[in-house]
DNA sequence: CAGAAATCCTATTGACGCGGTATGATATGC
DNA sequence: GCATATCATACCGCGTCAATAGGATTTCTG
């Protein structure tokens, strides 16, 4: 199990923002309750999309989070990366990363070039638009607030 | 980076066995001689491996380990994965797994799957033979002994 | 047979990240 | 001005990782 909770609720907050979508922003409160998160832990992985460039938010009462570019737009990789960061099997496979002392003599260095290579073209290549096109139908907010 | 050293130990341990394969079995201190890993560290994550039969002990003096099939039959996915366990990126999408509860509702499963699927993909298809073939030609064992 | 050389087994340790809680500051609609 | 939000830190318990440590067991060799 490689990639932590963070990112995997990161992805349910993406997606529950994007299905509720509308003029209204969705608030922490409203997702939380949803997805049976906790709403302040939540707010850290949230702090981290809002500077990611993949939330916007809209602060005092009534406000909350709107997606800061069209869901078409995002892709799951964007997300998993802002918040597990770098998808790399080892670092030294990294994108930015420094080559280790040992490669020439590192059998596996080819392998896990594979490995990272892969495993990006799939989170690149789904959408944020497909998560919720995929997903069940919009679940109802339990009406507490009438 | 999400294969900790005992996974990246375990494969340069087996690629150092398998090119020293012969009569005498290799022991931990020359593989911590040529590879520079910690030799009680080495001797757990070696254990697993001959728990997985991935090797075979030669107990006492002289002794040490050979390998327990023929290097094109051994592959990097069943070297990590004695290691490292199942290389799922989330628990519910491994193979022996118990479906999560939010399943249905949940819009990440099946880019988890595709990323599991595409990982075991690389690492099943790779032998501990290529890794040695691609490999740097033998280095030389510091000539302690004579 | 004694001892050296090796594997085997288990306990312990320090550091770190994860998952979550707590507290308070700041901004804003009504 | 107050309730409702986001924002920003600090903190904590827990488990895992990467070793280290110490000793028990097996076996080759002289």
């Amino acid at each position: 199990m490689m990639i932590s909770t963070r990112g995997r609720y990161a992805l349910r907050i993406m997606a529950d923002v994007a299905r509720h979508e509308g003029d209204a922003p969705v608030s922490v409160r409203e997702i939380a309750l949803r997805q049976e998160i906790s709403g302040k832990y939540m707010e850290q992985i949230i702090s981290v999309l809002c500077r990611a460039g993949l939330l916007k938010s809209v602060r005092g009462a009534q406000g909350g989070y709107h997606l800061a570019r069209p869901c078409g737009e995002i892709t799951v990789g964007m997300i998993l990366r802002a918040t597990e960061g770098d998808l790399a099997p080892v670092e030294c496979v990294a994108d930015g990363a420094h080559p280790c002392e040992r490669i020439g003599d590192c059998p596996s260095h080819a392998v896990f070039s594979k490995v990272y290579a892969a495993i990006n073209q799939v989170i690149d290549g789904v959408f944020l638009r497909d998560l919720i096109d995929d997903a069940a139908p919009v679940p109802p907010l339990p009406e507490k607030k009438g």
